[in-house]
DNA sequence: ATACTAAGTTCTAATTTGGAACTGATGTAT
DNA sequence: ATACATCAGTTCCAAATTAGAACTTAGTAT
């Protein structure tokens, strides 16, 4: 199986996975928030080899997270800067981060702490609900179909008619 | 390298992702929060290799994000079933919904919504300060050293003492 | 002329994964 | 009683992916 496609990719997590779900890809980003972008920065900072370096940020450019744009002509030089869709990882990252910190945190504490540039304050952000404000859990959310399984569906069903 | 123990393991995310950060183990995450919780039910639905998932399994048993327990006697079968630490996972699997909802979806819109039980509105949930209430964006947090981070440069900085 | 930098590429060996068959304890149908 | 099915895995080999290290290319600095 290749994995730039994952069981049936109806999920939107398989789909996101598929493009974000490998050991490397995730710590690359993270150095990105963290404003590394050229190839000799995450090589340095991750330890990544070279091959597989060049490899991610490919399939990352080719999938829209990062751009490759050129910082000078002679010789020609390039950096890798997330688009819109990469800033829009941030939640992912965070969550991430969350998570690390609240459980597998060494025995001094978080090593990074993040501080909310409006409020100052030093706390893991948390997921609410857009329209009434309250925190969410795994057990308040509901998961159902949406329009485009119910599409699918469809389709699958006049497949199998014109089959018998 | 082993992937146990990714580059130099400061950072929560690597922390994190030693743990969670293949591409079957969310996958996985994401069935038993979908209430998935015996081998075979994982392997119909994800078509990974048993043996792949009977080692994916061990490896989250192990670090406490599944619980191996008997349904029955005889003869002996077990199911999996997310502890806190599993649950607590839950705002990565939804930050992965949420930007592959956003940014993979195919053109029949995306195939499962997300329904809030509270107030019963579906819609993807956002991430916020939970001091301010503040929705956040990747550029309004701001890093900065913790305690874990300050500690382990304590002892860096003692340990090249002793050696000069 | 030599060394150095950045951003890759190429090569081989080691590791991880996929695919498919097999096990073993039990329950059910013929 | 014999055959077949279920569940939760193991075992084995081939195929794919990755690590590690050396090499390339074009320009700059000493």
């Amino acid at each position: 199986m290749r994995w730039s496609e994952i069981g049936d990719m109806t999920c939107s997590i398989a789909r996101a996975l598929s493009v974000v779900g490998d050991r490397w890809t995730l710590l690359i980003l993270r150095d990105a928030f963290l404003r590394t972008r050229r190839f000799e920065q995450f090589q340095a900072s991750l330890k990544i080899t070279r091959h597989r370096l060049a490899d991610r940020l490919q399939k990352l450019v080719d999938n829209g997270i990062l751009e490759r744009l050129p910082y000078q002509d002679n010789p020609p030089r390039f950096e890798y800067k997330l688009t819109a869709k990469g800033v829009d990882l941030y939640p992912v990252i965070a969550a991430l981060v969350g998570w690390g910190d609240r459980w597998m945190a060494g025995k001094d504490g978080v090593p990074i702490e993040l501080v909310h540039r409006g409020c100052g304050h030093t706390i893991a952000p948390e997921f609410v609900c857009p329209d009434c404000r309250e925190p969410i859990g795994a057990r308040d959310m509901l998961a159902q179909p949406g329009p485009g399984l119910l599409a699918q569906r469809k389709k699958r069903r006049s497949a199998v008619k014109r089959k018998t």
